[in-house]
DNA sequence: GTCTATACTTGGATAGAC
DNA sequence: GTCTATCCAAGTATAGAC
């Protein structure tokens, strides 16, 4: 399992082959299929394996988070991890290789459900209680954050450099400050804006 | 060329073999070979011809437009087009193939690089003049409208479903509305916030 | 320029010894 | 459970006829 994920990370989806995996693991390629049946299936245990191993990390991280500004930095040291580990890379490549493999699609999507109703969560807690909850609905805000996040992530590892995703979490949290300090009193509450 | 998008579009990097994109073209596989020396060169090509392609319709919808209400609306029309041809689909398959073919990775980021640079330029004229541009530099912003494109792409070619994605085209031309009639008087512009 | 034919490599998957 | 050996399919790439 550990050297799909390393090959995932290293190789992508489609230098992730049974005997790239075996020769990581330091065992024969025919063991894939012994215990996995097919590459697929292995593809999506490791996938199965890092997204629990992540998503209780992620929950108690923000957990942990009290505020925006607690729950960006979390978010970004949670980022570095990911980065470091190539958890979201594993995750980006599953979702540019499903197209490649009928039927994968569905499996990867039932696979990530459970980070976007995590993200979902954060994010009604977020705004709970802000005037922000008149502006954006939590399952809106939610899907651009796991957009946003793929998309840093994928750059981050095409380019080799961290530093403009980490910048924008640095921004993020500035910003999220500059709000808790306004108080929510620039925008009215009462106003019906949300359409 | 065309095949090859197709291909890439339909059955991802891994998927998008000579057989195939001969196959499409409805011609012999030897001559992927023989006009481009590699697969690999015609991915390249393709990338190059869609990055064009698109960066001119890019710069001429972003010149229409005068307010950033108008930005927005017209960023959602040209991400139509794009889902609807697959055109970032063959950028995202690239990015997450690169990982597999040594040396492709800057080849790829390359070729992104234009596509930067206009984003971080449309940013700084959307940002000129408004109390924004003490917040937040172009090139952050511009970082994290490409990743969130590509993000936003990649979850709608997943779950063949582009109405999440949609909504936030929708969601923030409502907000750039009323960032618009605020008028900027909010935030007061002598504040030397940014860092 | 396009085709057929072919050499060579890699990958998925199975059979059978241990 | 793990290994060796093997089959078969698919891929890259080239040579050579037309």
């Amino acid at each position: 399992m550990a050297a799909t994920i390393e090959a995932l990370r290293e190789e992508g989806f489609s230098g992730t082959s049974a005997r790239e995996i075996a020769r990581r693991a330091g065992c024969n390629q025919g063991l894939v299929f012994y215990h996995f049946g097919s590459v697929t299936n292995l593809l999506l245990a490791a996938l199965d394996e890092v997204s629990a191993l992540r998503l209780t990390r992620y929950q108690d991280a923000v957990e942990g988070a009290h505020d925006v500004g607690q729950l960006v930095a979390t978010a970004e040291s949670v980022f570095v991890e990911d980065l470091d580990a190539g958890y979201i890379s594993v995750l980006a490549e599953m979702i540019a290789g499903a197209s490649s493999t009928p039927g994968l699609g569905a499996e990867v999507a039932a696979r990530i459900a459970p980070w976007r109703r995590f993200a979902a969560d954060a994010m009604r807690d977020m705004l709970a209680d802000t005037p922000f909850s008149q502006l954006v609905a939590p399952e809106e805000l939610a899907h651009a954050v796991v957009a946003l996040y793929l998309g840093l992530e994928m750059l981050a590892h095409l380019d080799g450099d961290r530093a403009p995703a980490l910048a924008l979490f640095e921004r993020a949290r500035q910003i999220a400050g500059l709000l808790g300090a306004l108080g929510g009193v620039s925008v009215a509450k009462e106003e019906p804006w949300a359409r």
